[in-house]
DNA sequence: GCGGTATTTGACCGCCTAGTCAAAACAACT
DNA sequence: AGTTGTTTTGACTAGGCGGTCAAATACCGC
């Protein structure tokens, strides 16, 4: 009963954009209600306040990317070419956004995490929750490549930690410098920071 | 003639401290100017404007770390040495920050970089000069090093770009984390990130 | 001590912002 | 077709923000 709408995803959608493209402080209410097609009293009826917006759309934008990670992580593809995968995956996205809009636009985690962690609790759990997320894929690929011989199999966890955080800094400076070049040599380094770098030859500890 | 201040440098010190702590958005510059004991009418004497004041805070704060940098990367200084102790400073700082405030800081040229890098163009380019100069650091004890045979020859300068990245996002994810344990550990990921993890016996290529 | 200049002060402004609300419109289900 | 309740609308508010200004003040060099 009562109307149906698609208010509600058209305004998840314009946060995630609008967001990416400047900050969360910058885009305001209202521009996020143009950009959507939304009146002010809708957007009110539909979120709570600006910050339960920016949950949302963070929970939101994580669930539509699920199932294409869980492709590229899947445990029938070869451990380190999962990650080459994610990189490529990564340089897609980024090119496709600098194509799009004329500016390369980094992580909406890292760019509202950053921003916003210090000043509202709830974004800055989803944003962590969104972060650990990733962080498990990236743990998996490196404990089956470890268990496959490809690289050390000591402190994987850390190393994946280590590894979402190259990435992100990649992903941040390129925006920064609205320069692509360092996303599309990140496969390299991502290899070489978790030890897989040169064929290696781990010998069983 | 005339009277002689320390507002300026006190408004400065508190930009870098205040924007450093949440984001550059969220400081009001009423709120700088009660950090730094100095009204508002004196802000606008030293500052054009809060953008200003902030392109001349990065400023700043980058001349005052240039001793301690240089003596970090002085080529007395065996190369791969130079980077452990950079992480070492790293984690220095960010401990520091944290045990100060109860939050690690992170990078305000990798916060302030992404906040603003789309809405200020001064900014950004400050900030991309900032990062700049960080990179030739790194680059220069990245090309020693190749020159030692510490680490393939090959694409320094690309290294130095994503050691940085590296650096940036492993602060960045700390912040986010509000957790130093990643940034204790950057070290090892930074030799391996370059190629000098294990070491490495590089044929003269 | 005095002139001149850099600094300090605090009241002021206009704009923009997140958030509110009550009434109207309309789709879904019976 | 009628009923129900969700969605839509647009005008409204209160507070906070960056920035302004003219007058007062105090220090430096002489």
């Amino acid at each position: 009963m009562g109307r149906t709408s698609t208010a509600r995803k058209r305004l998840l959608d314009a946060a995630i954009e609008l967001m990416t493209e400047t900050s969360y402080a910058t885009v305001t209410v209202d521009a996020i209600c143009e950009h959507a097609g939304v009146k002010k009293g809708s957007f009110y009826h539909f979120f709570s306040s600006k910050s339960d917006l920016a949950v949302s759309a963070l929970e939101a934008d994580t669930q539509e990317r699920r199932a294409r990670l869980d492709s590229i992580f899947s445990p029938t593809v070869p451990p380190l070419q999962r990650i080459r995968n994610y990189c490529a995956l990564f340089y897609e996205k980024q090119k496709e956004g600098f194509s799009r809009t004329g500016h390369v636009p980094g992580c909406p985690l890292f760019s509202l995490g950053t921003e916003m962690c210090r000043q509202d609790p709830q974004i800055r759990a989803k944003v962590q929750e969104c972060l650990e997320i990733r962080a498990k894929y990236l743990a998996s690929a490196i404990r089956d490549a470890a268990d496959e011989g490809l690289m050390p199999k000591t402190d994987t966890d850390l190393k994946a930690k280590s590894l979402l955080a190259y990435f992100e800094g990649v992903l941040t400076q390129a925006r920064i410098h609205n320069d692509l070049s360092v996303v599309r040599e990140m496969e390299h380094g991502a290899l070489e920071l978790i030890g897989a770098g040169r064929a290696v030859a781990v010998a069983a500890a």
